[in-house]
DNA sequence: CGGATACAGTGCGATAGCGCACAGTGATTA
DNA sequence: TAATCACTGTGCGCTATCGCACTGTATCCG
């Protein structure tokens, strides 16, 4: 696992100097495969994560083993804020859901310096704010947005945590995340792929034409974006060293 | 406005004597008239509230005018945590569903006491925890569970947070809530009432079986619930008092 | 008392998404 | 090279929910 920076993470970008100096020590890097479940619902959370690369998606699941994404969490946040709420876990389930790498603490670590700093305060409740808007835009989307514009907004939303224009990800996948049939997310997949927006293959996505896509979504996540971007001090702007990596691989025929 | 015992509701129950010294001059008892407005989407919170007898639904709005219900907070909550998160508003509306009467206080009072107490703090926090376990259920329920099992739902959770086995509710309004339509609430009703569940008459809903009611549910009823018995100290049993109301009006021919 | 209004019930065609079965086609491995 | 596997595409009947138009009936109010 080659290292890589941590303060690519926004939250940890974020800290005042003399609180990151306490953290360093205390961080570790671990992979993070995709499909990894990093917590399964209703255990425990012993450590609190920060990607540097890669996309975590909290899953809700049901009795009937149906699924939904209420939630994802990239490089801008961090997994794990129900360590300092009190109760130290969830009836959520969190899993890779675009391999890379990051950066852990012990759930006690973070719990302490969340009480002692005020500043670590404010910037972990803005972002758990920040989560709670994400939530429930994802509710109301749920209700009553079409297959197509939730996978164009799910797009969108991996795509504002992702270097470059392509995806790793099967339709299966998406499929799980957004709680519907596989076959819908072909059928969509193939209507935006027939307006030249994607091309997709074999586990593989590419953007082509973002701007389009964009028009092609439903308000959800223009809503998202813009309370994210209005909470976080930077937003979700790609931090500058991931722009460094290949931004349009030769994919189109 | 007769007055009411404002540690009815549990959060200012929960508040330890000292810190209660000093918010009880602060505390100010309002009316909460149904289909009262409270938060405006987008605006700034300039007040928490804590409801004593009433429920107020958070809803979030779509451009096109459709809604859905993310959260319901009863004598068991406040409306209100943003103001302690960073960003004074959130992108939804927080409506009366039933009216009573409840408390509020000025936010920056509140925000005072979260930074100043520890216990204050982890009483908030792990009530906002409660709350987002709650969103997100409800997120993959909106998904995933037919309307007739989600009604049910809305039904137990109203019923938890009231005195008595009567609710004040309309069906456009609860379809309003749950983000359906106003027929198809009608179409489930019509099946709970039959089954001898509940009785319905213009506004009026009787709940007249509550563990079958319970069986007819999906299982989101339940974890919602078991999250906020876990997280908060009494949980959402009614408070004494308020049983003394009448439980059963005579309201079956 | 009569009219208006709010609330609930009904019918019907349209449709989005589901469940299932199966076919094609790259990629991978023996 | 052949066999296998993972991923994607297709077809078809089914169901829940929608959108709309309309009816029936308490309740309220001048």
């Amino acid at each position: 696992m080659e290292p890589c920076n941590p303060r690519r993470n926004r939250v940890l970008a974020g800290l005042p100097d003399a609180e990151w100096q306490h953290w360093k020590p205390r961080l570790e890097q671990v992979d993070l495969p995709l499909g990894k479940v990093i917590y399964e619902a209703g255990t425990q959370r012993t450590h609190v994560y920060f990607p540097s690369d890669a996309i975590i998606s909290i899953l809700h699941l049901l009795d009937n083993g149906s699924s939904a994404e209420i939630a994802v969490v990239g490089f801008e946040g961090l997994l794990g804020i129900c360590t300092v709420m009190g109760g130290d876990a969830t009836p959520s389930r969190a899993v890779v859901q675009s391999a890379g790498t990051g950066y852990r603490m012990p759930a006690h670590a973070f719990r302490d310096t969340f009480e002692r700093s005020v500043q670590v305060r404010e910037l972990i409740l803005r972002y758990t704010q920040a989560l709670i808007a994400q939530m429930s835009q994802t509710a109301v989307c749920n209700r009553h947005h079409s297959l197509e514009k939730q996978l164009c907004r799910w797009l969108l939303l991996s795509l504002d945590r992702l270097p470059g224009n392509e995806l790793v990800m099967t339709q299966e996948l998406i499929a799980n995340m957004l709680g519907v049939r596989r076959e819908g997310v072909t059928e969509a997949a193939l209507k935006l792929q027939a307006a030249g927006l994607i091309h997709y293959a074999r586990g593989h996505i590419w953007v082509l034409d973002r701007p389009r896509l964009e028009l092609r979504t439903c308000e959800c996540y223009q809503v998202v974006k813009a309370e994210y971007d209005r909470l976080l001090p930077e937003g979700i702007a790609l931090p500058s060293d991931m722009h460094t990596l290949p931004a349009s691989p030769s994919c189109v025929r």
